[in-house]
RNA sequence: GGGUGAUUAGCUCAGUGGUAGAGCGCUUCGUUCACAUCGAAGAUGUCAGAAGUUCGAAUCUUCUAUCACCCA
């Protein structure tokens, strides 16, 4: 049965992953030889409800050619593959399903129906990223697929397992450490979700917005004179004020202004320092005062150098606050509409003013009770109540006023008119000061609307508590990351790392193990208790309030409250019925936000080895080998982790990350649906076949560069695999498979070409182990396809053919040595290019086992290098390739076989001639060779070594042209030769350069010089001739 | 604004101090039985610019320019 001309991509990929998932080809330990090393890498987990995209093929393809790689050295492997639960994205992605579906909506039909709904969505996607991972020949042991929610109390039939213990063990172990509190803080806050979420699911981007300047007026009528100097402490401006002037781009959140800041160094100000000034919004009887403060943050140069204070809706503003012991008023609601609960806005603003008197204090609670949105703006939506603020500010004349042609207003400035024109009458016009600017806009990644900073109650981890042994490993070399650089991005975050908010709003994640219930010592806040689960969580409630106590749990905080609403005739505070001597039935509620899906992600290299049980894997392969993946989640994830496995098992969770850059399209975009430019690797499976997409993406593996990927280059790869594949088509038509017995020692070679041939390959296997240990997959293909075509298949095949018109031993030793050298490719090639080299392996011979499973070799080029066998094949691929150069240049016909001359002799090569006539002669097209004394006219000189190479073509040369010819080669050599002996010339070059460079140039300018001379002496006896 | 990186052939990129490279593209030629998803031959470079270190710099240092990404 002969070879077909191709590999058939498409019908052999299924079957043979399929033959290999099987065969358990990719279990735990297969292919381990006894006490074996292990080598362990868990797979990022994807989204599960995502889908392949290119960062996935390539993140993906580095880890199996590794896994591979190490499988078939006899390492002890797991590649453990898993998903995420992704608690935004997945959540997202059901309820537009539901929509789509005209499915009750998640509010309708309550927490959990909705869980239950989702967790269909999740099996329903689950198989989706599992099926395209095949698809690309990822080797993992899918035997033991984890996911970050396995095993969760709502965890339908097959979804069980132990990643919902180990998360809530450690949350509650981490609790009991004081590493994980509650408090109100600033969180990004999504107003779609209704959800708070981590600043690294922030995107800034920058927008058109506008920065509006406003006077904030002086209490009391107060003035002041507002000078401007430059450097020199020239007075360029001066004018008295009675007012402090405060640039803005959320005139909205002026609502909840509590001071205006100042550079302690600002001299403008100095004076007014510590009086008190007017919010210039709100009911005008009721108008708030707050104070004028210095703190480092304002930047005198830009803009009027003071700054507004709204604690509750800034980050920079709530430190300020922090430090100044500003209160933080809290403007709007969790759909960020502005707040509509509360007392009217007249008693709010009477409590503030009392605060910023310094009359009263409030605390967090109080704080968060007040609302000073002014009663008209109530319940609207944060921009309208933006524009809304900006006119009734601008109505009232507060607005910072400029002349028409200011060039502050962009666009809008109005050009300046010449007098003559009425342009003095128009420069009296004054508008209102609103510059067109770019800002940097906070945008949630998923939802797509404005994030909105806000003071909410949120879980955090005491990140900085936990963070030391994760910098250290990284510091002392516990824990490598590659490439290097990318440590100072790791080290930058971690040295500057903020508490963790850990809490999300969501209903799909994990529940926050904690329960409240009314605090037996009274006081409004609810007290609450941390514990696996509602049985352990009512236990320690018992010991709060007594063994006679009766808990009802009841679903949430609002049921809670109606509890007491019930027991109670004369309900009228919280505080108050919070006592001991309230209800004898305490109410319970658990706390109904869910965890961070990064802080059970943070746990899968031991979640999934099966912690907190002690598993036999997670002896075997904890801490794992190797992390790969994209460097856009350094902080996302490998910090995390870093941090986590420290945290809760005190070791490291990888010895080595390897951090991987962007696929960007062929023009270097960043690839992206909106733009359009998404290569979808499926696509590209489908077209090119797995193994071509995955070579492309190892060959341009560089360490920390973006690559950028064309469908030409892919094509090129396919044509790889094909020219392999048609090597082996070669081999099977000479016998080479035929009753063979594959060996994977090298065979003993007597011929010349198949001991080089033997050492080429020996040389290809060090450069490939030796690349891939250091994680330069781009070096090991290239190399490999370096060998593979330009060494076995450009030269080996055909050096080959005249062997095989041989005598018997030498056909067969040659059928033996390209056998091996055609195994040792598929071998070496496999963890690139798995599916055409597992095809190639079973049509190639009889064998015991896959490639999967084939042993990696070991020999090495010390022993099988033969250098007097290699010098020879160096010498015979100048002669050939000398020839073919010189005839294509002087159109000698290709078909044309010539009798060829040579001078200069030696026995050496003489020798080498004889060994390799046959091959030279039918590769460089030369009928017959004689020692000649000297050349006939018309001849064509090609020097090689010592000796001088013509091929006599009387009447078919054109002596200008060979001149021509030989003039240009002779400028090369002489230019070469000129750099080489200027070097030796000088003495200091021969001092201080290392002996054997020494040495090499010395040899390279004799070489050259022989060539020179070989070609004068050529001219010489053309121009005579000419 | 801070950080990181890049700038090498027409394009995409390797190249950690010792003769400037690869793939793709391009030109010419070629259907003899492994392969036209092929073969042979060929052209193309102020290694962004400037200065420095060195016997020697694409490579190390400094500055400049341009671009990209990350963070604020």
């Amino acid at each position: 049965m002969a070879m077909d001309k191709t590999f058939d991509a498409k019908s052999a990929e299924t079957r043979i992953y399929d033959a290999w998932e099987t065969s358990g080809a990719f279990r735990a330990g297969a292919n381990a030889k006894p006490n074996a090393e292990s080598f362990s890498v868990v797979i990022p987990p994807p989204n599960v409800t995502g889908s392949l995209h290119m960062g996935h093929a390539f993140n993906n393809t580095l880890q199996d050619i590794l896994v591979r790689w190490h499988r078939m050295r006899g390492h002890d492997t797991l590649w453990q593959p898993g998903t995420d639960h992704a608690g935004i994205a997945t959540q997202m992605v059901t309820e537009r399903e539901m929509a789509a579906n005209g499915e009750p909506s998640r509010r309708d039909m309550g927490r959990d129906a909705f869980l239950e709904r989702v967790w269909q969505q999740k099996i329903k996607s689950r198989g989706t990223i599992i099926g395209q991972l095949k698809r690309l020949g990822a080797s993992c042991d899918w035997s033991r697929e984890a996911f970050t929610m396995s095993g969760a109390p709502n965890a339908p039939e097959g979804e069980d397992g132990n990643f919902h213990d180990a998360v809530i063990r450690v949350f509650v172990d981490m609790y009991d450490k004081g590493l994980i509190y509650r408090g109100k803080r600033l969180v990004n806050w999504d107003p779609h979700f209704e959800t708070a979420i981590s600043d690294l699911e922030v995107e800034n981007v920058e927008t058109n917005g506008h920065m509006w300047h406003f006077k904030y007026p002086l209490a009391g009528g107060r003035t002041y004179t507002y000078v401007e100097k430059d450097e020199d402490g020239n007075v360029l401006f001066e004018e008295e004020r009675d007012y402090i002037s405060i640039a803005t781009t959320r005139p909205e959140t002026m609502l909840g202004d509590g001071a205006v800041a100042v550079h302690p160094s600002d001299e403008r100000y100095a004076t007014i320092v510590g009086a008190l000034c007017e919010i210039p919004v709100g009911p005008k009887e009721h108008r708030r005062l707050i104070p004028i403060i210095t703190d480092e943050y304002p930047d005198p140069d830009f803009g009027s150098g003071a700054v507004k204070i709204t604690g509750a809706h800034d980050f920079n503003d709530y430190a300020v606050a922090k430090r100044g012991g500003i209160p933080c008023y809290r403007l709007m609601d969790t759909s960020a509409r502005m707040r509509g609960d509360g007392a009217p806005y007249a008693e709010a603003a009477e409590i503030a003013m009392a605060v910023a008197r310094g009359e009263r204090t409030l605390d967090e609670a109080e704080t968060d009770a007040v609302n000073l949105v002014p009663d008209d703006l109530r319940g609207m939506d944060r921009f309208e109540a933006r524009r809304a603020v900006v006119d009734q500010i601008t109505e009232e004349g507060l607005a910072v006023m400029v002349p028409g042609h200011d060039p502050r207003l962009g666009k809008k400035a109005a050009k300046p008119v010449a007098p003559e024109e009425g342009g003095e009458a128009r420069a009296e016009e004054l508008v209102p000061l609103v510059e067109e600017k770019l800002i940097m806009q906070p945008f949630g990644d998923r939802s797509k609307v404005v994030i909105e900073p806000m003071l909410t109650d949120q879980w955090f981890v005491d990140a900085e508590a936990v963070v030391g042994p994760a910098l250290d490993a990284v510091r002392d070399g516990t824990v490598q990351i590659l490439p290097e650089r990318d440590k100072k991005v790791y080290f930058h975050w971690l040295e500057n790392i903020e508490p963790w908010c850990i809490s999300r709003q969501l209903w799909w994640g994990h529940q926050i193990p904690v329960w409240y219930a009314p605090n037996p010592a009274g006081g409004t806040d609810w007290h609450h208790v941390c514990a696996a689960t509602e049985v352990e969580a009512l236990e320690k409630l018992r010991v709060l309030w007594g063994d006679d106590a009766e808990f009802r749990v009841l679903q949430d905080e609002q049921a809670a409250l109606e509890h007491f609403r019930v027991y109670l005739d004369n309900w009228t505070d919280e505080g108050a019925i919070r006592q001991a001597q309230g209800p004898k039935t305490i109410p319970v509620f658990r706390d109904p936000d869910v965890l961070d899906t990064w802080f059970s992600s943070g746990l899968w290299p031991i979640g999934t080895l099966g912690w907190p049980e002690e598993t036999e894997e997670l002896k075997r392969y904890f801490p794992t080998s190797v992390l790969i993946t994209g460097f856009d989640i350094i902080f996302f994830w490998v910090a995390r982790m870093m941090m986590m496995q420290y945290a809760v098992v005190g070791e490291r969770p990888f010895d080595t990350v390897y951090v991987h850059a962007l696929v960007r399209d062929e023009k270097g975009k960043k690839m992206s649906k909106s733009l359009g430019n998404v290569l979808d690797p499926l696509d590209l499976i489908e077209e090119y076949g797995a193994d071509a997409v995955r070579f492309t993406l190892s060959s341009m593996a560089a360490m920390g560069r973006d690559l950028k990927l064309s469908k030409d280059r892919i094509a090129g790869y396919r044509n790889f695999g094909t020219k392999l594949w048609n090597a082996c088509r070669f081999a099977e038509m000479n016998g080479v498979f035929e009753n063979r017995t594959a060996t994977a020692t090298p065979p003993e070679a007597t011929e010349t070409v198949n001991r080089w041939i033997i050492g080429e390959t020996a040389r290809i296997r060090e450069t490939v182990d030796e690349a891939l240990a250091a994680y330069r997959f781009d070096d090991a293909a290239n190399a490999l396809y370096r060998f593979v075509w330009g060494v076995v298949c450009d030269w080996y095949v055909e050096f080959s053919k005249p062997l095989f018109d041989k005598d018997e031993a030498i056909v067969a030793e040659t059928r033996a040595t390209m056998g091996w050298v055609l195994d040792q490719c598929m071998v070496l090639l496999h963890p690139f290019m798995p599916f055409v080299t597992e095809e190639l392996w079973d049509l190639s011979a009889k064998r015991d086992g896959m490639l999967v499973h084939a042993d990696w070799p070991e020999y090495r080029a010390e022993t099988l290098v033969d250098t007097a066998a290699e010098q020879e094949m160096r010498w015979v691929i100048a002669v050939i390739e000398g020839t073919r150069s010189a005839r294509a240049q002087m159109r000698v016909p290709v078909g044309l076989y010539a009798p060829m001359l040579v001078t200069g002799f030696g026995p050496d090569e003489q020798a080498a001639w004889d060994r390799n006539a046959d091959l030279i002669k039918r590769l460089a097209r030369i009928e017959s060779l004689e020692e000649t004394e000297s050349f006939p006219r018309g001849t064509i000189t090609i020097p090689v070594g010592t000796s001088t190479f013509g091929l006599p073509l009387e009447g078919l040369v054109d002596i200008a042209e060979e001149i021509a010819r030989l003039e240009k080669a002779l400028g090369k050599l002489e230019k070469e030769a000129g750099g080489l002996r200027g070097r030796l010339g000088n003495p200091k070059f021969a001092e201080s350069a290392p002996e054997d460079v020494v040495e090499e140039t010395k040899t390279n300018l004799v070489a050259r010089e022989e060539d020179i001379a070989a070609i004068k002496a050529a001219l010489a006896r053309l121009q005579e001739l000419g």
